[in-house]
DNA sequence: CGATGGATGAACT
DNA sequence: GTTCATCCATCGT
């Protein structure tokens, strides 16, 4: 599997909705141990710092979400029930925003992700963050670490068909967020996924 | 120090 | 559509 080009640093400090709208089309890699995972970015939501109830760095700093005050490009994983959830960390230095990773179309190390998953069915191996992670082997061990880089990266597509900065704005559905609370910043249109693609969480 | 609740997923009816 | 498993950071007392 030879190293695909990361998105620069700079690809995350532009304004964050617009990193998640650019996400999507990209592939996201996971070297492990036991072989590379990954697939195609098709959803994703922005968690901005400012008139965002539904951010988790809304009431300040503290030691959950800090890796959100770190530098842009970086990992914020965080645990919600019993599964973890991955984000791409945006915005400079103690500006807490992120893009929460919410599906991905599964391409690479296919076999490898069904057995962690154990399932089967391709559109369920990697359509909601929680699987993502468990997908690509990702946990709170994970939180903080660099995007930019191997062993966790995003990059865009060398496949003709599929080249990430191409994906055109009549592919992308933007609307509001899963599992937000009325009175958290419901109405905010920040997530954004591929119409067409079966691989996302849900309509 | 005890209570609370959640950016979910799976298994139900 | 609904329920709930299961954990720990956070917050209130």
């Amino acid at each position: 599997m030879p190293h695909l080009s990361p998105l620069p640093r700079d690809f995350y400090l532009q304004p964050t909705p617009q990193v998640a709208r650019g996400l999507l089309g990209s592939l996201l890699v996971h070297e492990t141990a036991e072989g590379p995972v990954g697939g195609i970015i098709v959803e994703t939501e922005a968690y901005l710092c400012a008139e965002d109830p539904a951010c988790h760095a809304a009431r300040g700093r503290t030691k959950r979400n800090e890796a959100m005050f770190g530098p842009p490009g970086h990992a914020y994983v965080y645990r919600i029930h019993q599964v973890f959830c991955l984000n791409a960390v945006t915005a400079p230095e103690d500006v807490a925003e992120a893009v929460l990773l919410r599906a991905l179309e599964p391409t690479i190390g296919v076999d490898l992700m069904r057995r962690r998953r154990g399932v089967h069915a391709l559109k369920d191996l990697c359509s909601g963050p929680g699987k993502i992670c468990k997908a690509l082997g990702l946990t709170l061990a994970d939180n903080g670490i660099s995007l930019l880089e191997p062993p966790l990266y995003a990059c865009r597509v060398p496949v003709p068909e599929r080249v990430g900065a191409s994906v055109p704005d009549a592919h992308i559905v933007q609307t509001t967020r899963v599992g937000i609370h009325p009175d958290k910043g419901a109405e905010l249109p920040l997530r954004f996924y591929l119409g067409t693609s079966p691989f996302i969480s849900r309509r």
